[in-house]
DNA sequence: CTGTTAGCGCCTTCAA
DNA sequence: TTGAAGGCGCTAACAG
């Protein structure tokens, strides 16, 4: 393969006063056009037009932003791309800041909060005008610089009236309460647990939370050794699965802090011969793609990811803008029972 | 929920000149300590660390960017990032960059070249100091605009020695060679795909094209009734498979253009009771997590996503310092054979 | 509705 | 090594 070095002769581009200049206007006039054009008188709007399009003009967003105070440009800090119900809100966050003029500026810090301080603060440099967080857990700092600077920020993936900052979420405590609630109902009463791991993560921590809620409330619990945390990966919730599994007495229900994790522990159950739900059965979070094709189809609760992401941008987009909005929005999770759950059988 | 205005206020930022005054320095020392520390006279620039650190100066990167003529921001214009292996990709193209001190401006386009078009075009006017593409199937106006303003770009997901575009990428006709040879080695003849929508998508359509180099070669092809196009996921690929094997005679190997595609073939065998690899053989592309973990696991060609994101970001912050680089750099795609593949069964 | 004119905050010669 | 000063390209009063 050649090395070659490649000249970029960063082209001297065009700017307002060129095309002002070709159009016979001012270059106040040419801005109003760019930012407002009917502000500008049809005649002269077009010959504007004209010089844009033929020079092929294109706007420096920097002196924009130096002069206008707002780079249109939105900032999102999450845990990771690696875990697809994170991608698949910020598809929908971006395609929706997208259409409201801003574009994303996109960092993760693969579930470090030191990392999201810098992540957050290389952010900051580049003066977004707002920017998304993932959960409520974030270094004092963070809060701290977000507010000195002036930078309206929105929490997702989470919700919860006690929290005071802004959040665009769902309730990850009450949905596991939903859950638990439903499979006590069906006679379930041995219960372990593969949560996420809980340090430094307030979704993960909440959702184990629900369920003790609801187990304690009738004098149950979580056997200490029914409990593992692990990383939101197939190979982490088989590894633990099996740990589980060759245990005894074996637990009637596992309940996994995400569908990944899930999917590990039921595909380590196929692995183990132990029959899903037969012998065990087995919920998840979130309501990946694969959760209900997978046979048996997968018990989980269904995540709003690309609601959040749109409500997101929406909320952001309407506070720079100045207009009023839903400090803290809840959005819905949708229990959906399949076929991982069923009643616990030989006891 | 109580709907509230809050107000924003954009504090009042510290600047350079604040800075300075407070150090008793002149911003050009303020400048120069924070972008090359080693020129400042110790002392003065402990003075300057200081001030910054007491006044929680945050460089305005708006005014940094126009002065400077670099953003120290790079963009990617990705398909979508609900394709798994994507998003594994900008995770590690987006650390990368990082840690070379440039931020990433993401944008997805859903596969429509045109909004690929309006998405690029957001990103150059952010001034985005280099670009990652997927691929070489772009409209001549990316090309034309990218080179017109001398903004570095490299394709990545491919890989083409008589393409003129930089790549950083791997040849996805030669892998499927690779495949499609192995699979007549073990004996099948009769092949089927389930081809990625090829419009606009040189990557799918070379895929097709590395099997059917390899058909001709012995005087076979895929058959017209044999061979379909569907959208990369799960549940296209169950529509697509469930169609094919309704045909007879049946094809003993399905061909797919990725491993979503290959589990919703996969899943629907399971549903059809029609055994894999006994009654047909199965293999995807990329290798997604999933992929060794599912029963029968997956035979693929293991995509380099992550190599991929590291190199492309190395390849255009070399470019941007003026080093030489690599113009076309090829990553290799490894096969992977498990347990999806046989030799053809009951003929 | 349009033109004039200050900056926006920082970098980068140029001289000292 | 340091300081002074002129832009970078655009927006937003302000006047007309």
């Amino acid at each position: 393969m050649k090395r070659t070095r490649l000249h970029h002769k960063r082209q001297s581009n065009q700017t307002l006063a060129d095309i002002a200049k070709a159009a016979s206007v001012s270059t106040a006039t040419v801005s109003r056009f760019l930012n407002n054009p009917d502000s500008v008188r049809p005649e002269r709007a077009e010959r504007v037009r004209r010089a844009v399009a033929e020079m092929g003009y294109v706007p420096n967003g920097a002196a924009r932003a130096l002069a206008s105070q707002r780079s249109m440009t939105m900032g999102a800090v999450i845990p990771t791309l690696d875990n697809a119900i994170f991608a698949t809100g910020i598809e929908a966050f971006q395609r929706r800041l997208y259409e409201s003029g801003y574009t994303l500026l996109l960092a993760s810090f693969n579930f470090d909060l030191e990392e999201e301080v810098r992540q957050i603060a290389a952010l900051m440099e580049r003066r977004v005008d707002g920017m998304l967080l993932i959960g409520f857990d974030h270094r004092p700092e963070v809060y701290a610089k977000l507010d000195a600077m002036g930078v309206p920020y929105v929490c997702s993936w989470a919700f919860g009236l006690d929290q005071k900052s802004p959040c665009v979420g769902f309730d990850n405590r009450d949905a596991m309460r939903r859950l638990t609630t439903y499979l006590m109902e069906i006679g379930h009463r041995r219960f372990a647990m593969l949560a996420g791991e809980t340090a430094h993560n307030d979704r993960a921590r909440d959702r184990v939370l629900g369920v003790r809620d609801v187990l304690k409330s009738k004098g149950l619990d979580i056997e200490a050794d029914a409990y593992r945390e692990c990383a939101y990966s197939i190979r982490a919730g088989r590894l633990a699965m099996r740990a589980l599994m060759e245990q005894s007495p074996r637990p009637t229900v596992v309940m996994c802090g995400n569908d990944v994790i899930a999917f590990g522990a039921l595909l380590e159950c196929q692995s183990m011969a132990i029959h899903v739900p037969g012998d065990v059965s087995i919920t998840g979070f979130d309501d990946l793609p694969l959760a209900s094709n997978l046979q048996p189809a997968l018990t989980t609760l269904r995540v709003p990811a690309t609601a959040m992401g749109l409500r997101a941008s929406d909320h952001l987009v309407s506070r720079i803008a100045g207009n009023s909005v839903i400090l803290q929005e809840k959005l819905d999770v949708e229990l959906i029972i399949r076929e991982t759950t069923a009643p616990p059988g030989r006891v």
